[in-house]
RNA sequence: AGAUCCGUAGCUCAGCCUGGUUAGAGCACUACACUGAUAAUGUAGGGGUCGCCAGUUCAAAUCUGGCCGGGUCUACCA
């Protein structure tokens, strides 16, 4: 054990943390945290697994903070927190940084290289910056065990998903679907809505948009129509923002019930003279309103202003069914190549649906049932076909002319792109078929990964029915705690109620394979749970029969045999990877094939976080297979298992998680999105090295709510370490420099806190109500409330308040009672604090408690991590004294900007303060701390006031929540007459306890505690006043007091040598002075007084004096001489 | 377009749930002090139409409605 408290020798957090972090691994300090709590009820955290293809970011520091604050303090309060580590491998993020690295794109694979290289070099990519993220986890002192993480490409991982799906395709969960789906072609793979929603996906985007026409067809439908314009060309207008998709289209969609309009006007390109359809209201975003009836004869292409009419009339149920001329006829899209694909297809028909709306374009929608939702929908229940004229690349198909393999939008980051969409208007405005192509903003999704704009595509895929566990979902949500709440029952739950099936398929190659294999027919299939049900069904030509590794290409090879003995193929797709994090509870234990009991203890979680981006991603994931799987998790636990998990805490209802924090984002300084293309990105390493990870810990935490954006000030990083580490470190020091003089190691008994002086108690009784708060605040999962409060406490309690009032206390005298007290306090002070701080600032915090702990020896601990959190002491708690010292603060405030006011300065004793009080109970209060007041102001005594006489001028206030009530409407004219209050008024008032008011004509009794009186005045005085505190000051400097004044600038200005000097604090020396004087005469009297203040055996004047210092008090210069005495 | 969060001093934030006296801190700035904790500290000062407009109320930063601005998320939006 040590004898000294150790010196930190100047504020150095980086340098602190590195120390601690090299004894945390030398000592196991993390695995001990855990091992110590081993038998206590367990608090189960899941992580989220990071992908480990990038660098980490400082927006990774802060959810890993809250993790690792909530997880530091439940351990602290007796759970057994294990917290295991894992990673995401799986995925387009990786797949795509492996294309890119490779130079290669999606066909290429399988091509220039083979999926098994391929899916090599993403198993190596995959976990390239891991050691980066262990080196930011270890550097933020993040605790989570990193050495026996969870991986989601290996094969147990995978083989649990497979049961689960097996579970899901059993119940008929899992099922296959052509639809219409988000497509990427940059990417070459579908995305699920979730991947559709991440941020960032909808982005603002300039289009070609177009308003094309569709040359009508004369027939029984259109009659009316032709006949309105004398047989002339009719012309049904659409409006696309993607005119890449008018190749195919098949069909027109108007709403039933919307009024259109046969408009007769001319074509703003070509000003031929045209007859068109349109939703009567939208007519004005084409046509100026001063056009209408205007000039048809007078027009011509110079005129600016196009004369319109409205020929007729209809609603939209009145065309259904007309028919019109294809738009861009080519080969590929003929009527042939239509019915072709769909038998008795019959397109270019007008339609009705209700999802039309009159909002944007013409209120016709172009319907091109292969590019959108519900364009399919519509298209199939009209039967007009499907045609696909992009491929997934893309581009364009064959046989469409001029614009055969050209890419829709600019998937290849080609230089030289030309926008095909504008050929295409071009070539329809040369035609008479547009009547309007502009540039249009609007937002458009885009592939998360990639950037590019996605499309909608027809796909064959897998969906999992997560629509049928619907309301389970929305009930169970109810139940889960969200941080903050809104993100649970809005966002959340929002998406909840309008969530539809889970896309699970994913054409690629990098990730858990769909373990579905079929006959050739299709006719028979099967899905896999697990790897020995594969090795059971095995096809005796199946090239593999002992497999190795699930993913592709080898489990491809695999061939298995139907019921009927067919031979049957594994169907291509690959599972969405956020099936994979989503399944983690079960995976990481390779559950149910493996460690049963461990799940069982470890399921739900209590708790989880990140950030709010995931609450569509992960959150929903966990959310929806814990739903999902719940009766099959039950069967598989068994009555036992199930039983042992209640007794722990564990209760298995469907949850995956009971407790959520969603933090928002970290944005730079002025509020914007760090992203690379910014380079605004704030590097995690370099701030933790530069002010070290306690601070940028703590400044994350208190800064803002977690769940509020953060705007991310390295400034702000700087003040936390100045402001709290700084003062907290300075109290330490404090407390070490004289404990090591004083031999203070706690040795002596505990002195019972009634014994100890007023102050130690209220700084315990404040200490306590501190950690009652915390407690509660991080019980509430609300850390940034518990790290604002100890701030305030370290910063002004304890620091600025009881330090400072007990300095001398610590430097002053013999090691007796009153000194311990103030030691024990002090350290009782600081080892509480350093316990409340630990959670959020792990290190510092570490550092501070051995430093006390390796002299006193009070924890049998080796780190702060593996003590109990503080329980707050209710008995060390008492509102009076909090009170009665937040008085002495406030009167020692006022009497200094007294002084200040009169320029008095602090070290000049005064004679007195007057205080009125204004009841008994006021006045003890204040004489219990008088004497605080009177060392802190420099002030000999205070006078307390009893005004019977008026003789303080007191000012009156309705005390409005009293009032308020009882007066309601008459509250005003009361408040007025208040304030019209004479003394006299007031003092029967007080006499009295009671005084009638005369309200217009209304007698009415006002009681003498529905006001607050307060002594505003006292004549004569200099005063100053903070609520119902009033506080004058007698300025007069009498000769006694000049003298003492002179004599404290004296020891003021020998302490200051001593220092200078670099005396000890306990030398002692002898003094010579010369010269002095009108100040001569105060030393002398004052000389014992000096004497002791300085540490002097002798104060001696003498005549003359070499090698003195010269000093000046108080306008009097002297020389000044100290000598150390030998000891 | 909908959901949600945010809008209070130059900056970062309290206060709002539960309406009530003169709306508070810290940072920054200015001035003056203080200095056996000194990479500290105190006092004072300037700096606010509490985003805007209505409503409820005796009383609104606080409650209600609407609007504006910013962020995030959702959306089949052609």
């Amino acid at each position: 054990m040590a004898s000294k408290y150790k010196d930190f020798g100047g504020l150095n957090l980086p340098k602190i943390s590195s120390e601690i972090l090299d004894k945390w691994i030398a000592e196991e300090a993390f695995e001990k945290s855990v091992s110590l709590r081993q038998g206590a009820k367990p608090f189960v955290f899941y992580e989220g697994p990071p992908s480990a293809n990038g660098m980490p970011g400082i927006h990774h520091v802060i959810s890993r903070t809250i993790k690792d604050l909530v997880c530091r303090y439940k351990t602290m309060q007796g759970f057994q927190v294990k917290r295991k580590g894992g990673w995401d491998t799986h995925g387009l993020p990786v797949e795509l940084g492996v294309e890119k690295e490779l130079g290669i794109t999606k066909e290429d694979i399988g091509k220039k290289i083979t999926v098994e290289e391929y899916n090599e070099k993403c198993r190596e990519a995959v976990l390239r910056f891991k050691d980066k993220w262990d080196d930011v986890t270890r550097k933020m002192g993040y605790w989570v065990d990193l050495k026996d993480p969870y991986i989601t490409f290996k094969n147990e991982y995978i083989e649990s998903l497979w049961w689960l799906l097996k579970k899901m395709y059993d119940r008929g969960l899992l099922y296959q679907s052509k639809s219409i789906q988000p497509y990427s072609p940059a990417a070459g793979t579908g995305l699920s809505s979730h991947e559709l929603n991440q941020p960032g996906t909808y982005k603002d985007v300039k289009d070609t948009s177009a308003t094309v026409m569709f040359k009508a067809v004369n027939n029984e439908t259109t009659k009316f129509l032709f006949d309105a314009v004398d047989g002339n060309e009719v012309f049904f207008m659409a409006w696309t923002t993607t005119p890449w998709t008018l190749p195919s289209n098949l069909g027109l969609t108007v709403g039933p019930s919307i009024e259109y309009a046969l408009v007769s006007t001319f074509n703003p390109y070509t000003q031929l003279p045209v007859n068109v359809v349109i939703a009567k209201n939208l007519i004005g975003k084409y046509l100026k309103a001063e056009g209408e009836n205007g000039d048809f004869a007078a027009y011509n292409k110079d005129v600016k202003l196009i004369p319109w009419r409205i020929v007729t009339t209809f609603s939209g149920k009145d065309i259904d069914g007309a028919q019109y001329e294809q738009l861009l006829p080519y080969e590929a899209n003929s009527l042939e190549a239509i019915r072709e694909i769909t038998p008795g297809a019959n397109p270019f028909v007008v339609m009705t649906d209700s999802f039309v709306t009159t909002e944007d374009g013409t209120g016709i929608v172009h319907t091109a049932p292969a590019f959108g939702a519900d364009d399919f929908k519509v298209g199939q229940k009209n039967n007009i076909g499907i045609l696909t004229m992009v491929d997934k690349q893309g581009k364009f198909v064959d046989g469409l002319g001029e614009f055969s393999n050209r890419y829709v939008k600019n998937y290849k980051d080609e230089a030289d792109y030309v926008d095909v969409n504008v050929d295409i208007s071009v070539k329809l405005k040369l035609e008479n078929r547009a009547f309007k192509v502009e540039k249009y903003e609007h937002s458009y999704p885009h592939c998360w990964r990639t950037d590019k704009p996605i499309l909608y595509y027809p796909l064959d895929a897998w969906f999992i029915k997560t629509t049928a566990l619907k309301d389970r979902m929305v009930e169970l949500n109810k139940t889960i705690r969200w941080k903050p709440e809104s993100t649970g029952t809005g966002r959340f739950g929002n998406w909840l109620e309008n969530m539809v099936d889970w896309n699970l398929s994913r054409s690629r190659f990098w990730g858990t394979p769909l373990p579905v294999w079929k006959t050739e027919d299709g006719e028979e299939e099967l899905c896999i749970g697990s790897i020995q049900e594969l090795t059971d069904n095995l096809h005796e030509d199946s090239p593999i029969k002992d497999i190795k590794d699930l993913h592709k290409p080898y489990v491809d090879d695999v061939i298995l045999k139907s019921a009927s003995g067919k031979p049957m193929k594994r169907v291509p797709d690959l599972i969405d990877v956020w099936f994979d994090s989503g399944a983690m509870p079960y995976a990481q234990w390779h559950f149910p094939f493996e460690n049963k009991e461990v799940f069982a203890e470890n399921y739900p979680a209590d708790f989880i976080c990140e950030g709010v981006d995931q609450t569509r991603g992960w959150f929903y994931t966990l959310h929806a297979i814990g739903s999902l799987i719940k009766e099959d998790i039950e069967a598989e636990l068994g009555a036992d298992l199930l039983a042992r998990a209640k007794e722990i805490g564990r209760e298995i209802d469907g949850r995956a998680y009971t407790t959520v924090v969603s933090n928002g984002l970290v944005l730079d300084k002025n509020g914007n999105k760090m992203s690379k293309r910014l380079g605004n990105v704030v590097d995690p390493f370099e701030t933790i090295d530069t002010y070290g990870a306690d601070a940028t810990r703590w400044y994350l935490i208190t800064n803002a709510s977690p769940w509020d954006n953060l705007k991310f000030d390295i400034n702000g990083i700087k003040e936390v370490q100045r402001k709290f580490f700084g003062t907290l470190y300075n109290t330490y020091q404090f407390f070490a420099l004289y404990a090591n003089v004083d031999g203070f190691t706690f040795k002596e008994a505990y002195i019972p806190v009634s014994e100890r002086p007023e102050i130690d108690r209220w700084i315990l009784s404040t200490l306590n109500t501190l950690v009652k708060n915390v407690t509660e605040a991080m019980d509430d999962y609300e850390p940034t409330q518990a790290g604002r409060l100890i701030e305030d406490f370290v910063g002004e309690q304890l620091s600025n308040w009881y330090v400072r009032l007990c300095r001398r206390r610590f430097w002053k005298g013999e090691y007796e009672k009153d000194k311990v007290c103030a030691y024990q306090t002090l350290y009782e002070c600081l080892e509480t604090v350093v316990r409340l701080i630990a959670p959020i600032s792990p290190f510092f915090s570490d550092a501070v408690f051995n430093n006390l702990n390796e002299v006193t020896g009070k924890f049998a601990a080796a780190s702060v991590h593996h003590v109990d959190f503080p329980v707050a002491n209710g008995s060390y708690i008492d509102a009076d004294l909090e009170q009665r010292m937040q008085l002495a603060q406030d009167a020692s405030s006022l009497v200094l900007s007294l002084r200040k006011k009169v320029n008095i300065k602090v070290r000049q004793p005064l004679q007195k303060i007057l205080v009125p009080v204004l009841n008994p109970a006021m006045q003890s209060q204040i004489q219990k701390i008088e004497d605080l007041i009177k060392a802190e102001v420099n002030i000999k005594e205070v006078e307390y006031l009893f005004d019977t006489e008026g003789f303080i001028k007191k000012k009156v206030k309705p005390n409005f929540i009293a009032l308020g009530k009882k007066l309601g409407a008459k509250m005003k004219a009361v408040s007025n007459a208040i304030a019209a209050f004479t003394t006299e008024d007031i003092i029967a008032l007080e006499r009295d306890g009671r005084i009638n008011l005369d309200i217009d004509g209304e007698i009415l009794t006002l009681d003498a505690n529905e006001v607050d009186i307060t002594a505003e005045d006292i004549p004569g005085w200099s005063v100053a006043s903070k609520g119902s505190l009033t506080v004058a000051l007698d300025i007069t400097i009498t000769e006694t007091l000049k003298q003492e004044g002179d004599a404290r600038e004296f020891v003021n200005r020998v302490q200051n040598i001593r220092k200078d000097s670099g005396l000890e604090l306990t030398d002692r020396i002898d003094v010579l002075w010369t010269g002095g004087g009108n100040i001569a005469n105060s030393l002398n009297i004052f000389k014992s007084y000096i004497c002791t203040e300085i540490l002097a055996d002798d104060l001696l004047y003498t005549d003359e004096l070499k090698d003195g210092t010269e000093i000046e008090v108080n306008e009097a210069k002297l020389n000044v001489l100290i000598k150390k005495k030998e000891q």
